[in-house]
DNA sequence: ACTCTTGTTAAAAC
DNA sequence: GGTTTTAACAAGAG
């Protein structure tokens, strides 16, 4: 369940392995990755990787050169991309590497493969098929981009604005955070994890929320982004790194998945219900 | 066999 | 017209 300190992992790593990289081919396994787009792969033969940029959970390739040509890349749920160098090893870097891992790609959740001109090739793994590499132009990505809210680690955050927007609000505060249109990168564990740490329940209608409440939801938000960034993310279910390594983040989940056991402020019970669509976990004793 | 899991979106409802 | 809700997507775990 990639969110944004997954996502972001996953950028940083690409960042170091692929930029200046050239594409020389690119294998499609399943046409629905790439939006169906036949000329995928000849569109992007012969192009040098310039960046990759982040906006919430969606991640943007930009090419050496090319000023309209994109590819938008998201994980969604089990998206997953594998590095491997010209040597047939992962990359490494300094921390140990899922090795066995290598010898299962392509695996028959790889969706499409990049080969690059040096001989690395990088691996679009995704099981359930709903994330992608698209091609865009700069118009979609400016539409895009213009679909997201702020993200709550932005240095120039505006919390008065946050406070004013959520005002008016009149679904549940969970549901409020999930929109990516408010706030970008917040998923369904870091919600539950914000929101703990501002001690709201999240059935509470937005709406009715004080400006310092409001405020502290953001703040926590922030804080706990930013505190799984340090650990590489949150693997609950599918979420893997570059080199097949989990994040680190889950065991500091103070109650994403954590129902039945004892909340780690108040010692009551840590609750799960549905809300807003999804399971949802928090203290019903010190979240109000 | 059935329920549950989630990020996003299209469509329907308000 | 903006906001909100719901279902759909897909495939695996339990």
């Amino acid at each position: 369940m990639p969110e944004l300190p997954e996502v972001e992992t996953v950028r940083l790593q690409l960042l170091r392995h692929v930029v200046g990289k050239t594409i020389k081919k690119v294998t499609i396994c399943h046409q629905k990755t790439v939006g169906h787009d036949t000329s995928f792969s000849q569109r992007l033969t012969g192009k040098t990787i310039k960046t990759i940029d982040r906006i919430g959970k969606l991640m943007i390739v930009s090419f050496r050169g090319e000023k309209n040509l994109y590819l938008l890349c998201h994980l969604k749920m089990t998206g997953q991309f594998f590095f491997i160098n010209a040597n047939g090893t992962f990359a490494g870097g300094g921390h140990t590497y899922n090795a066995s891992l290598v010898s299962t790609l392509p695996s028959k959740h790889t969706r499409v493969i990049y080969f690059f001109t040096d001989g690395s090739k990088l691996f679009f793994n995704d099981m359930r098929l709903f994330g992608y590499t698209k091609i865009a132009d700069a118009y979609t990505v400016s539409l895009a981009k213009s679909a997201f809210g702020p993200e709550p680690i932005a240095e120039d955050f505006d919390f008065v604005k946050f406070a004013a927007l959520i005002r008016n609000r009149k679904r549940s505060i969970k549901a409020v955070l999930l929109d990516q249109s408010v706030v970008a990168g917040l998923g369904n564990i870091y919600v539950d994890e914000a929101l703990w740490q501002a001690q709201v329940a999240p059935y509470k209608i937005a709406a009715t929320l004080t400006a310092k409440e409001a405020k502290k939801i953001a703040v926590s938000a922030r804080e706990v982004l930013q505190q799984a960034l340090t650990f590489g993310g949150t693997t609950f279910r599918n979420f893997t790194d570059t080199q097949g390594e989990y994040g680190n983040f889950r065991d500091y989940l103070a109650v994403f998945g954590r129902q039945g056991e004892e909340c780690r402020r108040c010692q009551a019970t840590i609750c799960k219900t549905k809300i807003a669509g999804r399971g949802t976990h928090y203290c019903n004793q010190c979240q109000t």
